[in-house]
This record gives structure tokens, sequence and C-alpha cells, in this order.
DNA sequence: GTATTTGCAAAATGTTTGCAGCTGC
DNA sequence: GCAGCTGCAAACATTTTGCAAATAC
């Protein structure tokens, strides 16, 4: 019913939205159905999806600004872009740090998970291939409980 | 000018034209430039880049034809996407078997590498998320050798 | 009060499809 | 010779941009 403001918003999305206002951006109806948008679901979103979830919270939401909002939303961190095999055109919100996905291949639930102890396989590729390696990206996929559980 | 086939062709090229004729597609003259394109490139290449160079090869290339037989080399396994935090709209030739890539954050270049020792990983990120751990995708990014050298 | 943000329409970009003619096998 | 392949043009989907009205602060 959202009564007034940030009611009911998740507690990742409320802390986004603090991080936005302190970064000076304006924190508007749109934004802030965004945010919900894509708090209150576990798994990543397209902007077509981000769109029709946020018109649940503020109606006159437009496709347009969720392209913004998002590239708002990156430059904070607050989003991360989900890369898939079969598209990368779905974010999600992320948790602070660095952090890396694990994705259900059946229903796209996303979960989070930090703490890769990579620094012995950079050493060997740096050592094979003589590049230099400053960054990485780890995806894994898999089952979700609910979907193992499922079947 | 192509004196008849698979004149210079680059050794992995040349072994995906094989593939590709051994699985009953036809291995036409475009065809045959993409392979080089892709084949002579140590970089990844998006359709247009892998278009005007294959156009070196086979003059009449059309771009409706470089995205039909990306995913005719896909099928086989000859191609991999590659993703980049800025796009994922390019593709490099694959050598056999499961490998992961290094890509340089300068020039683009793509090195492959295989190896990776992450079960250990894969066991905490099952015990911690719940999710059973099917497959995984790992892209590392860095300097190439001759980057490096470049300063 | 003002600079930022919004939504619409339109443009730009990237990818796919329909179809008649060409070509590898 | 014939199925598979090609190139063109056109359809389609997705993302970006221009601009006047709306709104957060």
């Amino acid at each position: 019913m959202a009564t007034t403001e940030s009611v009911d918003m998740t507690a990742s999305a409320e802390t986004w939205a603090a991080d936005l206002q302190a970064r000076g951006y304006r924190l508007t109806a749109p934004r802030r159905a965004v945010l919900q948008a894509l708090g209150e679901c576990q798994a990543s979103l397209t902007p077509q999806e981000i769109l029709s979830r946020a018109r649940k919270h503020y109606a006159q939401t437009g496709l347009v600004t969720v392209y913004r909002t998002l590239d708002v939303l990156a430059d904070c961190g607050a989003v991360r872009k989900v890369h898939q095999p079969d598209g990368c055109h779905s974010y999600a919100l992320a948790s602070a740090g660095h952090a890396h996905h694990i994705i259900c291949e059946k229903c796209h639930a996303v979960a989070e998970f930090e703490g890769c102890d990579l620094e012995s396989l950079f050493k060997l590729v740096q050592r094979r291939t003589g590049y230099k390696v400053q960054a990485h990206w780890l995806e894994l996929f898999g089952l979700c409980p609910a979907c193992r559980a499922a079947g």
C-alpha cells in the first residue's frame, strides 16, 4: 500500500537509497520504485522486468528512467550486471564489497558469495601466459535450494 | 585471390573448418573467411569487426552471414562469447576442451588457460549458500605481455 | 527558486527473419 | 540436382538522445 515513503523497502534497497542521496543524487519516486523492485527479488532482472515490477510501487515509471536509474546505481556500485551464457541483459542488486554470483539455472535466482581465494591460480596463470592479472570475474551456475528440493 | 582452398589459414581455423564439415555443415567461402578472420587475430572481435576482417579474405561477405556463421561455430564449440564488464558482444576462437580467458584490458587480446582448480571453492560455496554448483565461468583481466612492455 | 530528473517521442544501434538466387557436395 | 547457404532489404528488439514539463531539495 506504500503509506508514505520507504515503507516495506528491503534492507539493502534502503541502504542504497541512502547512499544515493549521500552522493548528491536525488531520491525520487521512480528511483525508489526501481530499488524496491530489485530489492524484493532475489533473481536478476532485465530492464523490462524491472519496469513492470517498479510500476507496482510507482505506476508512472517509464522504461527510460529505469535505464537511467540503472546507470546511476551502477555508478554507486549498487547494481551488478549479471552475465549468463544465454544473455547478459539483466541486473541484480549488489551487496557491498567484492562479491561473486551464483545463479540458479532453473529459476535464475541469484546469490552472492565472497571470499574467493584465487591468488594461487593467478600466480599460475601469470607464469603460464605472461599476462599480469589485475581483475577477475567469477560466476557459478547451479541449482538453488528451492529448485533442488523441487526436483 | 585465395588460390584454391585453405591457403594460409591458421592451424586452429583449419581444425575447426574440418570439424564443421564433419558435422555436415558446408564449408563455404564466407564461412572460411570468418574462420580466417577469427583465427589470425588473438583478440576478441565483434560481429562488425569480424565482417571487415573477413572481407579481406572474401569480399562479398555479408554481416548477416557473419551472425549465422557465429551461430554455427558456437554450435560446434568453435567460438566462445567473450564477456567483458563494458559489453559482451565479441567472440573469440576457442581451443578444444574446458578453458578460460584472460583478457588484456588495454588491447583486448585474449589468451586461454586451463587447469583451474576450483573444487575446494565450490565445496565452500555449496556449504554456504545451499546451491548445488554445476558449472562455472571465470574470466581474468589484466595486461598482456606486449602492453606490459609498452608501459 | 533552481538544477536535477522525468516521460514521451524519435533516433540510433544491434540482431533476426523472409525470400529469391547461388553453390558446395 | 538439390538441400543448404548467401546477400539483400526489411522487420524487430534494445538502448540512447532531445526536449519541455514536473519535482526534490
